[in-house]
DNA sequence: TAGTGGTCTAGACCACTCA
DNA sequence: GAGTGGTCTAGACCACTAT
């Protein structure tokens, strides 16, 4: 084991920023001074400090050298999981029941995002998610009818979600959350009574300038989508 | 500039996922044969591959090779910057009133999130965020009173947000969405109907095994926080 | 112009884990 | 036992930018 791993010279740095050795807004040792001092090579400490730039804590610029962030925009990474691996990852049964799946046009707010012009017309589908019997969260999917084999795929007993996410190629997309009010239909489905504040998460997933999907996922009452800092 | 970068190592096999040259499940080249292919050294394959796998894209063991996640959990990276910034991010003039702020007991919920016993007294922090004049959240904050210099802050003029992350070295913490409907209190204070379904942002953050702060944002109607995938 | 971070290389050893 | 990823090193050159 060398003596000074990236680790804990990561480990050490943060050290410093919490105990106030190092302070918001001024400057720590450069890269070959602090490799001097721990008694390693620049290029670990260059890791080290690296990553602790990418999370926020560090403002890095050459010839400028490194400060800490007086104002550190903390990054929290969510975990966006396929939902059955979600429910099972709680340790509940997962299960899933289609509602329905028919071509039709897109709705405007949805045909909006996707960037598509009028009386397009997308395969929409409905789901419902269940943890231990209880519902877990509503799926709204539109997708393109030009993917590739989405015509005989069977959205019954695989979730539109992991067919997609096995038989599609895509390069990118968003995420929002936001809330909703629950309408008749999807205080029916989740089990809660109409107008409850419900969490959703809504994505677009694009294959280069084509829209693959849209889906919004609506969550039971009282769910939330937790991470680390 | 070297024949290959990572950035352009990981470029090309960001190309032979999307274009399933390489597919979900099997097994792709090790570093070595990449970085002879390639023409670059292996530690130039690694750093393109590991964060290829640290973004959730492949699954890497040693002796076992890498391979293409066959459910690829998405992570999705949100920024969580101070309120002002938010606000002044999106063009907008960021103004804050501070509503209220007294030391009283720790309700429950707030009471078994920082795990104090009962009784706790804590600084009560209400505070409004306004962008160009029109309520954008609201600033629903429990501090430490045992926090150094808390007695002598001015909430009034520097949001307690910005002062505790100015002036607190802290290790950690967490962070949830929720939703919730509008109390009467709520409503009036971000200008909705009671009721509305509104975004929740709640964060609580330490010093060790000392609770610094827990924080509950309640956003406006209609907000979303957005990322890119 | 000079200082600092960003990256690449070639080689090495180690840690894990599959067979 | 052996294959593969994880990391460290020492040196080098480059890119950016503060002065």
């Amino acid at each position: 084991m060398p003596a000074m791993t990236w680790q804990a010279v990561q480990d050490e740095a943060l050290r410093r920023i919490r105990s106030r050795e190092w302070t918001p807004g001024a400057r720590i040792p450069d890269e070959e001074a602090l490799a001097r001092e721990l008694g390693c090579a620049r290029a670990t400490v260059n890791r080290a400090l690296r990553e602790l730039a990418a999370a926020g804590y560090l403002e890095r610029r050459r010839k400028g050298g490194t400060r800490l962030s007086e104002t550190p925009v903390r990054k929290a990474t969510f975990e966006i999981p396929i939902i059955r691996q979600d429910i099972e990852a709680r340790g509940m049964r997962a299960s899933y029941r289609l509602l329905s799946a028919r071509e039709t046009v897109l709705p405007p707010a949805v045909r909006a995002a996707l960037k598509r012009p009028a009386d397009t017309r997308f395969l929409h589908v409905l789901a419902l998610h269940t943890a231990d019997g209880a519902p877990f969260c509503l799926e709204d999917r539109w997708i393109n009818p030009a993917v590739e084999g989405v015509g005989t795929a069977d959205f019954a007993t695989l979730s539109a979600n992991e067919w997609l996410v096995r038989n599609t190629a895509f390069s990118g997309g968003d995420v929002a959350f936001g809330a909703v009010a629950a309408d008749a239909t999807v205080a029916g489905h989740l089990g809660c009574a109409p107008g409850t504040a419900l969490l959703t998460l809504d994505r677009t997933t694009w294959a280069g300038p084509t829209p693959i999907t849209a889906a919004r996922l609506t969550y039971a009452e009282g769910h939330r989508v937790e991470t680390r800092l």
